[in-house]
DNA sequence: TGTACATCAGTGAACGCGCGTTCACTGATGTAC
DNA sequence: TGTACATCAGTGAACGCGCGTTCACTGATGTAC
C-alpha cells in the first residue's frame, strides 16, 4: 500500500515537523533542556503554541522526538568515525576515532548532551522507543573490542585481587550482544566488564568537563582525552 | 569577640535556618532539583515564601548552600569510610571503603546527586565558596594513592602507545597536590592522570546506574560496582 | 473539468497553575538609658 | 527594674512572568462524484 505522490498537504507537514524539531533542537544548544518549553519551541518556529499540538500531542512528545534524534545523531557520528578508518584492523585508530568523535559531538551540542547524558528532565520517563538508539554507540565500542580479540588480542586479566566472577555482574549485557546479529559475539566476561568501564568513563570525562568537575585539573581537554582514551584501549588489552 | 550567650532570636535563626534547609534537602531526595523551588521549600517548612527571605536573599543563595552542604556531606562520608579502616597499610580496604562511600551516599540521596553531578542548574553558576568542599572527594582518592605509592607500590605504566606526556596536561592537578598541605605530594604524572581517570570512572558509573544507562547491561549493580573500583585500584597500582 | 463536502493546519483567546520577588504591615524580641 | 525605642521575623497581598493544554474558529487543501 504504497503511496504514490505526496500531496502538498504531506509534504508540509513533514517539512514543519522538521523545523520544529530543528528549533528545539537548537534551542537546546543554546539554552539547555531545563528551558525548552514547547511555548519557546513554538515562538522560535513562528507559530502559535497551539498549532504545535497538530505535530507533537504533548510536550513530553516532542521531548520523546528530540530523545531518539539525539541518540541517533550521536551513534551515527560515533559509527561514523569508525567507519572512516579505512584499514579495519588499525584497531588503535578506529578506537581513538570512536572515541573522539563521541567526545567532539558532545561538544558541539552540549543541550542536546545534557538531555541524553544529564539528570532526567523532572516527570518525564523515556519510553521505551529510546532504548535501541541508545545503545548504537556502546555497540560500536563492543564491536571494536570483539574484532581486536577475534584478530588475536590478549584478553585483560582480572586483577588478582578481583571479588567475584564478572559473568554474573554483566549477563545482561552479554545476553544483548548474543541476541545482537552484527556483533559476532559471545563476549568474554572480563571484556564485557572492561567495555562497560570504558564507555563510562568516556561519558563520565565528557560529562565532567561540560559540566565543569574538571576544572583545576585538567589543563588540556583534548590532550586529556586522548590519554584518557588510550589508556582505556590498553586496558581492554586491544591498543 | 565571642558573644558569650546567645539571644533567643539568634537560636531560633539558627534553628530556622537548619529547617529550611533540610526541608529543601528532604525535597531535592524526594522531587530532584527540577522542581526545587523557594516556595515549595516555604510550603514544606511551614511558612509563607516571602518569609524565606529573611534567611537566604534569592534562591540562588539557597542553592549554593545546598550545593555546599551537598559537598560537605558526601565529602565527609568519604573521609569517614577512609578513617574507618585501621590498618592504614591494608590500601585495597581503603580505597573499596572509599568507592562504596562514593556510591552509597549518592544512592541514599540521588537529588543531591543530581544536583551536584547532574547537568547544571539552568539560570545558576556556581559560586567560588563550593570548590573547597566539592574537592573533597577527590582528595581522599588521591591521599590513598599517595600512600600506597610511598609505601612502595609500582607506578602504573603509559601505555606503549601513549600519546603525550601526562604531566602537562594535568599540570593544575598536580600543582593543587603540591599546594594542598595534608596531601605530601610530588604527584607523579602518571598517577595523577590515572587517579582522575579512576574518580571520574566512579562517578560516572554513579550517573549511569542513577540515570538508567545500565538497564540492560548490568545484572547487579552491587557487584559489578566492587569489579570496577578492584579494577580501577588495579590499574592505579594500589591493589 | 466543476462542484459539494470532508479533512486538516493554524489562530487567538482563555483556563489554571506555580514561580521569584517586592512591599507595607504587625507583633515579638532586644537594647540603651 | 522599668520604659522607650530599634531591630527583626513572619504575614498576606500583589506584581509580572511563562508554562502546558483546551477550544471554537477560519481558511486552505484534498477527495468523491
Amino acid at each position: 500500500m504504497e503511496q504514490k505522490a505526496k500531496t502538498a498537504r504531506q509534504r508540509a507537514r513533514e517539512e514543519i515537523t522538521e523545523e520544529i524539531l530543528a528549533a528545539a533542537r537548537a534551542r537546546l544548544t543554546s539554552h539547555g533542556p531545563g528551558e525548552l518549553s514547547l511555548r519557546a519551541v513554538a515562538r522560535d518556529v513562528g507559530m502559535v503554541s497551539s498549532a504545535v499540538y497538530r505535530y507533537f500531542s504533548s510536550r513530553d512528545d516532542l521531548l520523546t522526538a528530540l530523545l531518539i534524534e539525539g541518540y541517533d545523531a550521536l551513534g551515527e557520528a560515533v559509527e561514523l568515525a569508525d567507519r572512516s578508518v579505512e584499514d579495519r584492523t588499525d584497531i588503535h585508530q578506529r578506537w581513538l576515532a570512536a572515541c573522539r568523535a563521541i567526545r567532539t559531538w558532545s561538544i558541539e551540542h552540549p543541550g542536546d548532551y545534557a538531555l541524553l547524558y544529564g539528570s532526567p528532565v523532572p516527570g518525564y520517563a523515556a519510553p521505551q522507543d529510546t532504548v535501541g538508539p541508545a545503545t548504537r554507540v556502546v555497540i560500536v565500542l563492543i564491536s571494536i573490542a570483539g574484532d581486536a580479540h577475534r584478530a588475536g588480542a590478549a584478553s585483560p586479566l582480572p586483577p588478582s585481587a578481583a571479588p567475584a566472577e564478572a559473568g554474573s555482574t554483566v549477563a545482561a549485557a552479554m545476553e544483548f550482544v548474543e541476541a545482537h546479529d552484527d556483533l559476532k559475539g559471545p563476549l568474554d566476561p572480563e571484556i564485557a566488564v572492561r567495555t562497560l568501564m570504558a564507555w563510562t568513563t568516556i561519558f563520565g570525562t565528557v560529562s565532567f568537563e561540560l559540566f565543569g568537575h574538571l576544572v583545576g585539573s585538567v589543563s588540556d581537554y583534548d590532550a586529556y582525552f586522548d590519554q584518557v582514551a588510550t589508556r582505556l584501549g590498553s586496558d581492554l588489552g586491544i591498543i
